[in-house]
DNA sequence: TTTTGAGTTGTTCGA
DNA sequence: GTCGAACAACTCAAA
């Protein structure tokens, strides 16, 4: 008997439920990745998620011909190579890991009229289906989605699937070439051993950086965070073990602080699977506002200030810099996220699903649920949604979260030598201050794009029209 | 069915 | 300089 494991969000051999099944349904077992045109030529592609994809699929290769097993790969239409695959290899049966997005669902669906296709959950930590309110209902707020998910069970290290000595499996027949790709920007190592590196550096020690993290993680200028978005992305760590990192260290935390940091860190774990739950139930929310009664938000849309919203020229330093990151590594700061966000829909009020695509199409972690959970929420059209007058403050925000302007000045080399008293607000250097520091503004920077005070009460009025 | 309490991440203004 | 209120209702979840 053959089974075939159709990897696709699950680049990982530890705790793996789809390769288990995969295993105990077949005994000889195919590991499969599909190319998908449909993905990969889509115009929500990433460069840079592409080349972290595919250099994890050349690690996992390379991890599953150490236990006699190998990878096979092939480019085309999931629904003609998988059934394709089968027929070549006599498999009886297909396991993969379950996925949430509308194209995801389709394409599965599409794929399980050819072939027997079993499904088995392993992206988030309880199914999509699994946290709903007493009527049977999903969630629409985070906070009792969150009480509701803690009450389930939850998983604790025993639950972890070990992986498996030895894959048996066929002589597989030849692959389709990889795509080309660009090279890596990001400081993100693909792989599944980097993915437990860096876990274990989180969350292993008295002094662990999860303990901090409630405070840290806000900090620009710092790496406070677990650096662990894009190996969730593709599943190079299951978040079922993330998860139970986060308990064992509660259970370890001596101090108040310590406890409230690995709390926060379990919910934004909880996040991921909050906006993974609403895409599954409200899969229109990927194509516009979860509250229709926002559709009539009266967008500027400006072109121009979209194109040096992108890069990084609106003027605000923190959110220059911000966007600057963004293009040079294909990652950006949460915190940096918030403030881009805010910016180019509530000062230069520019749709959503704008800024939403643009992250797509950037972002090496960039995951359909939770970046357009975040879009929504900034925008104020989301399940759970910032009120429409939280509006950040570039200025305020730069100076709380980069004090001493280092992120600004790490992603804006223009700004080096600008002093601190100005560096969250250089277009208010007098000259002389901008010649001895070798930025003029207007030339050397922006000037800014709007004035945030004016765009600030733009946006109110506009709100306060459509709602 | 009705009622009640609560709701990620902020900013500004005026006392 | 500090601090509390206002920003505005509305929807959700649960009793």
């Amino acid at each position: 008997m053959t089974a075939i494991w159709w990897i696709r969000r699950d680049l990982r051999l530890i705790d793996n439920p789809a390769l288990h099944a995969a295993l105990a349904g077949g005994g000889r077992v195919v590991p499969l990745f599909v190319l998908d045109p449909a993905l990969l030529g889509s115009d929500w592609v990433a460069p840079q998620r592409v080349a972290f994809l595919v250099a994890g699929l050349r690690l996992l290769a390379a991890d599953l011909q150490k236990r006699g097993s190998g990878l096979l790969v092939r480019l085309g239409k999931p629904e003609l190579v998988v059934p394709q695959v089968v027929s070549e290899v006599r498999a009886t049966a297909v396991y993969a890991q379950a996925d949430i997005s509308p194209y995801a669902r389709q394409r599965d669906k599409r794929v399980a009229e050819a072939v027997q296709l079993n499904l088995v959950p392993g992206l988030t930590v309880h199914p999509p289906d699994w946290v709903l309110k007493a009527d049977s209902t999903p969630y629409t707020v985070f906070t009792p989605f969150s009480k509701a998910w803690k009450s389930h069970a939850l998983p604790n290290a025993n639950d972890l699937l070990p992986v498996p000595d030895r894959i048996a499996t066929p002589d597989l027949p030849p692959s389709d070439a990889m795509p080309e790709t660009e090279a890596l920007k990001a400081p993100f190592p693909p792989g599944e051993t980097e993915a437990q590196h860096r876990l274990a550096v989180f969350v292993e020690g008295s002094d662990a950086p999860i303990f901090r993290y409630g405070v840290d993680r806000n900090q620009l200028d710092l790496d406070g965070t677990s650096q662990l978005s894009p190996y969730l992305r593709l599943g190079m760590i299951s978040a079922r073990q993330a998860v139970v990192a986060a308990l064992q260290a509660r259970d370890r935390a001596t101090t108040a602080a310590a406890q409230k940091g690995v709390e926060t860190w379990l919910n934004e774990l909880i996040w991921r699977e909050f906006y993974a739950a609403i895409l599954y139930h409200f899969p229109h929310v990927r194509r516009g506002n979860f509250r229709p009664q926002y559709d009539t938000i009266p967008w500027r849309n400006d072109g121009t200030e979209f194109a040096a919203w992108c890069a990084g020229k609106t003027g605000y330093p923190v959110v220059d810099a911000a966007m600057r990151q963004l293009l040079a590594t294909g990652w950006m700061h949460n915190r940096a996220r918030m403030i881009v966000a805010s910016f180019l829909v509530k000062d230069l009020l520019i749709d959503w699903r704008w800024g939403e695509k643009w992250f797509m199409q950037h972002l090496v972690d960039g995951d359909p649920a939770a970046n357009n959970g975040g879009w929504q929420w900034t925008a104020g059209t989301g399940t759970d949604a910032a009120p429409y007058f939280r509006i950040f403050n570039p200025m305020t925000q730069g100076a709380k979260f980069d004090p001493d302007g280092a992120y600004i000045r790490r992603w804006l080399p223009e700004l080096a030598n600008v002093p601190d008293k100005y560096i969250h607000e250089p277009y208010k250097m007098p000259l002389p201050a901008q010649k001895k520091a070798g930025c003029i503004i207007g030339k050397d920077y922006p000037a800014p794009i709007v004035d945030h005070g004016q765009a600030r009460q733009r946006t109110m009025d506009a709100y306060k029209v459509s709602s």
